[in-house]
DNA sequence: AAAACAGGCAACCGCTGGCCC
DNA sequence: TGGGCCAGCGGTTGCCTGTTT
């Protein structure tokens, strides 16, 4: 085929794509076909499905929209909490950092990052990547986003020791306990204190954390009063979270019991003024 | 009441790496 | 081995909505 011939077809085909906003009915369509069919071949889903859609708009629209266990609304201290940490141990891999936060998704956590965390960080004027901004999280963010987690809730925070039941299932989807480090990690104590309790081992050994000589003494998990495990943390090779129980894709306490926790849950300016330059 | 502004978020863009032929 | 295709990722853009003036 002459190469002009070709070019204009392919103009052609581009001009029919569809950009911007979806539609309800584009919603439906891409919806009805992922459920009916599978994910994947995301060019030939939007063919297949009757949209004039790139098929990677289609997959975006999916992975950050439709999917079923996409959870929306504010994002919980407890996942405000696990973001700045994943975020100071790898930086803006936000696809790595989704992984450990069920249901939300990597477009979210950036969008979040960059409009909360980072405007935070241009109010005092820090490098949002500094280690002055570490020690900003880590003194006045990270003690705010607790007592928020308890003031919130009702529910108990706990350390995990010992107990490695039902791993598999709290581990990112990729994941499994067998790829988990054996080191020793301590058991969902499921005692009714937070007081009892200790935060996140590695915020304690991370250097950029402890240069600040601040204790922090909460949990990425919380006990309901049956002692069901929601959310936790497992030292390993590569550090492993896990949010959930049995089954993190369809249960989610974490987001019921802070649905309507106020939109700044990090800290006041006011709090952090000796940050500044 | 309306214009200006700011923040939040959905969607797009460009690049990279993996896979297949 | 190299080229094409595709999925996935992070960065960026632009629209929408709420707030301020």
């Amino acid at each position: 085929m002459e190469n002009s011939v070709k070019k204009s077809l392919i103009e052609s085909e581009e001009v029919e794509l569809r950009r911007g906003p979806w539609t309800l009915e584009e919603d439906t369509l891409l919806t009805n076909y992922v459920l009916q069919n599978s994910e994947g071949r995301w060019n030939l889903v939007a063919k297949c499905a009757g949209l004039k859609r790139t098929g990677k708009s289609c997959r975006l629209r999916w992975l950050n929209y439709l999917k079923p266990d996409i959870r929306r609304g504010n994002l919980s201290p407890q996942e405000q909490l696990l973001i700045l940490e994943l975020h100071s141990k790898w930086g803006n891999r936000w696809s790595k950092i989704a992984q450990y936060l069920p249901g939300r998704t990597d477009n979210e956590i950036k969008n979040y990052w960059r409009t909360r965390v980072q405007k935070k960080a241009r109010q005092l004027n820090i490098e949002s990547n500094s280690d002055k901004f570490f020690g900003a999280v880590h003194s006045f963010g990270v003690p705010r986003l607790i007592e928020k987690m308890e003031q919130n809730s009702s529910t108990t925070y706990c350390y995990p020791q010992n107990n490695n039941n039902n791993i598999n299932s709290l581990l990112p989807p990729s994941q499994s306990y067998d790829s988990v480090s054996t080191q020793t990690y301590t058991d969902f104590s499921g005692q009714n204190s937070a007081s009892s309790s200790t935060f996140m081992p590695d915020l304690m050994t991370d250097p950029h954390f402890m240069d600040h000589n601040t204790i922090i003494d909460a949990s990425m998990c919380y006990h309901e009063g049956n002692g069901q495990e929601l959310g936790g943390y497992i030292p390993g090779v590569e550090e492993q979270y896990y949010i959930g129980n049995s089954d993190i894709s369809t249960e989610c306490h974490v987001e019921e019991t802070y649905e309507d926790v106020t939109q700044d849950l990090m800290w006041n300016v006011d709090d952090i003024w000796q940050f500044r330059e």
